[in-house]
DNA sequence: CAAAGTCAAGAGCAGTGCTCTCAAAAGTTG
DNA sequence: CAACTTTTGAGAGCACTGCTCTTGACTTTG
C-alpha cells in the first residue's frame, strides 16, 4: 500500500520501465489464466513469454501468490469497470434496466474472461489466501452497485411490493440490519434478503454457464435463458 | 474399458486386493482434495501416504486425470446419496418439504466436503475434461431429483400459480420443450424455466458460502440465510 | 567519473506427472 | 508340490514447476 510514499515526486525513467514490465507480466498472466487456468499459472512460462529467464521475473513480482493478487485486483476492477460502464449508460431512474444491464455485464465479462472469472468466483486456489486489505474494495464493487440500485429504487418508491415473502428469522434480520447500517441503506430486511439472493443467484447462473455445468447442448439459447432468469430475479425483488 | 468381460466369474483374491487398493487410493485422494484442493492433487503424495513408491500407484490408476475422474464419480454419488436419503425421509406428497430437504442436503454435504464440492462445481481443473459417458449419469442425479419433485407436484396440482411471470422467449421455450420431452416431464415451459433458475440459484448460494464470497463476518447466521433463500426460491416455483 | 542501485543469468533445491526396466512376490496351473 | 504366468513394487530418469542465492554486467545518480 505505502510503497511509493512520495505521492507525486518524479516518475523517473526507471520506475516507468519497471511499471511497464510489471504491466506486461500482468498481461501475460491474464493470458495464461485464460488459457491454462488459475492454478496452472506458471511464473516460468511467463518468463519464457517475456523472453527472460525465470528468476528475473522475481525482480518485479515477489512470488506467484503476489502475481495472483495483482491479477485478482486487476480482474475485479475490470469487472467493476465493465459493470459501471453498462449501468451508467442507462438513465438513473431506470432501475430495472440498470439491474438487467449489471447482470448482462457480469455475464458478458465472465464469458469473455473465463480464466479471470474462475479466479474470482471459482474454487479457491489451494495454498492462496487473498490479502483482504487490498482486494475487498475492488471485490465488492459489483454487489455495492447492485444494492445501490435497489436502494435508489426503494427510495424512489419504485419497488413494487412482492407477495409471498417468507418471514426473515431473527438472527438473519440482525445481520441484514448491520449490513444496512454499515452501508447507509434504507432497505427493509425482506428486500435486502432478497437482494442477497439475487446476488448469489446471478453468480450462480453465470458460474453454471462458465464452468460448463449445463450439458453441452442442453441450452443452446443461453443468452435467452440468462435474460429470462434475470428478469425473473428482477421481479423477485420488485424491480 | 472392457476389462472384466465376464460379468460374474469369480472375484478372486487378486482382484479383491486390487479393488481394495484402488479404494484406499480414492480415500486418500479425497483427503488430499479436502486438505489441499483439487488442482494440488498429487499422486506422489498419495503414494507417500500409502507407504509406497510413486510409480507403484500407476499400477492401479492410469493417470492423475483418471484419479480425478474416479474422485468425481465418487463425489457425485455421495452427494446424490445424501440428497436421496434426506428427500426420501419425507412423505412423497410433501413437495415443498422435499425441495427444502434437497437444498439443505446439498449445502450440508458441500460444507462438509468443500474439496469435493469444488471439484464438482468450482472452476474446471486446467488440463482436465471429465469423460461424459461415465460422469453424466451420477452428475445429473440432483437436478433429476429436483425436476422430479417439481413434476410430481405439478401432476398433483400442488403448484400454486406464480404471478408476474416474464414470457419465455421462443428459442428458450424450444430448449425447454426438448428437455421436458427427453425426461418425460409434464411441466409447462414457464415452470421448467423457473426450475432451472432455482437449480442454478441453489448452487450459487452454496458456492458463495463454500468458496468464501461472503465477507468473513457479514453473515454469521448462514444457516438462516440459506434457509430463507431456499424458501424464497420455493415460492418462486409455486412450491 | 566513481559509487550506488538495479538487473538478468545461471546453478541449485525440492517438488510434480509420468515412463521405463528389473527383480521379487503372488496366484494359477499341471 | 513344483513350474509357469501374471502382477506388483522399487528405482532411475525425463521434463516440468516455484523459489533462492550468487555472480557479473549494466544504468542511474551524486
Amino acid at each position: 500500500m505505502s510503497a511509493e510514499d512520495s505521492p507525486a515526486k518524479k516518475p523517473g525513467p526507471r520506475e516507468r520501465a519497471r511499471a511497464q514490465t510489471i504491466a506486461d507480466i500482468i498481461g501475460l498472466g491474464r493470458r495464461h489464466l485464460a488459457e491454462h487456468g488459475a492454478s496452472a499459472l506458471s511464473l516460468r512460462a511467463i518468463a519464457r513469454d517475456l523472453g527472460v529467464v525465470s528468476s528475473a521475473v522475481y525482480r518485479y513480482v515477489e512470488s506467484r501468490d503476489e502475481l495472483l493478487t495483482l491479477l485478482l485486483i486487476d480482474a475485479y476492477n475490470e469487472l467493476g469497470d465493465a459493470v459501471d460502464r453498462d449501468v451508467d449508460a442507462l438513465a438513473e431512474g431506470d432501475f430495472r434496466g440498470r439491474f438487467l444491464a449489471l447482470a448482462r455485464a457480469v455475464r458478458h465479462w465472465a464469458v469473455q474472461e473465463p480464466g479471470s472469472y474462475a479466479l474470482l468466483f471459482g474454487s479457491p486456489v489451494p495454498g492462496y489466501r487473498a490479502p483482504g486489505d487490498r482486494t475487498t474494495e475492488p471485490g465488492t464493487r459489483v454487489i455495492m452497485r447492485l444494492v445501490g440500485i435497489l436502494d435508489a429504487a426503494h427510495r424512489a418508491g419504485a419497488l413494487t411490493a412482492v407477495a409471498g415473502g417468507a418471514v426473515v428469522p431473527q438472527a438473519l434480520a440482525g445481520n441484514l440490519a448491520a449490513v444496512r447500517d454499515e452501508l447507509g441503506l434504507d432497505l427493509p430486511e425482506e428486500v435486502l434478503a432478497r437482494g442477497v439472493l439475487v446476488w448469489t443467484s446471478l453468480f450462480g447462473a453465470v458460474s453454471f454457464e462458465v464452468f460448463g455445468q449445463y450439458g453441452p447442448d442442453t441450452f443452446p439459447a443461453r443468452e435467452e435463458l440468462f435474460q429470462h432468469q434475470m428478469e425473473t430475479l428482477a421481479g423477485l425483488v420488485g424491480l
